[in-house]
DNA sequence: CCCTGATTCGC
DNA sequence: GCGAATCAGG
């Protein structure tokens, strides 16, 4: 299939619309997405109203890798971003407010406790006061030496022992 | 691994 | 001019 006059124009309608590459194609028939964008920068459309992606290309959050890793026994567990995680676990650390310190504010006495998602740029640390000896304020130290006891709940012998009743 | 657009280059 | 292959991101 070529590109006749009516199919050019609506690429462009469609392209002018937000729509993306695949989608247009898809909805013209017989052309790949390819086809689409090369046709779209042979038009010398390239460019468009993309709402959606505001082009942030621009300073890169500045993320060191793992500021965490040096604390004696790191949480076993960061709290899952919100997005895609409505799963309400029994604890939900991430809902606290107090995320104040950013990788460039957070100093050697202040709670080091990871909050939010860390590819994300809101994420924070607790930015508490730390314990004299440990990477967290008080009440991250206690839920972060935790998870461990919580789920030694139903062991061996209390398995063994529901499964008689059906014996 | 899914998607996005951008670019290249043989046809 | 065309578009598959490839690249560079999110």
């Amino acid at each position: 299939m070529g590109w006749t006059d009516e199919r050019v124009e609506l690429l462009k309608k469609l392209w002018q619309d937000g729509l993306s590459a695949s989608q247009i194609a898809k909805q013209l028939g017989g052309v790949t997405r390819n086809a689409v964008i090369g046709k779209v920068h042979r038009l010398g459309l390239s460019g468009r109203a993309a709402p959606s992606k505001p082009q942030r290309t621009v300073f890169k959050a500045p993320r060191p890798a793992r500021p965490v890793a040096a604390a004696p026994s790191a949480p076993r567990r960061i709290a899952e971003p919100v997005s895609s995680a409505p799963a309400p676990s029994p604890v939900r650390y991430v809902d606290e407010s107090p995320g104040t310190a950013t990788v460039l504010t957070l100093g050697a006495h202040m709670c080091k406790w990871p909050i939010g998602d860390p590819s994300l740029d809101s994420f924070t640390f607790c930015g508490r006061r730390s314990e004299e000896n440990g990477p967290y304020c008080h009440e991250h130290a206690t839920v972060a030496y935790q998870p461990a006891q919580a789920k030694k709940k139903s062991g061996a012998a209390e398995l063994a022992r529901s499964l008689r009743r059906y014996i």
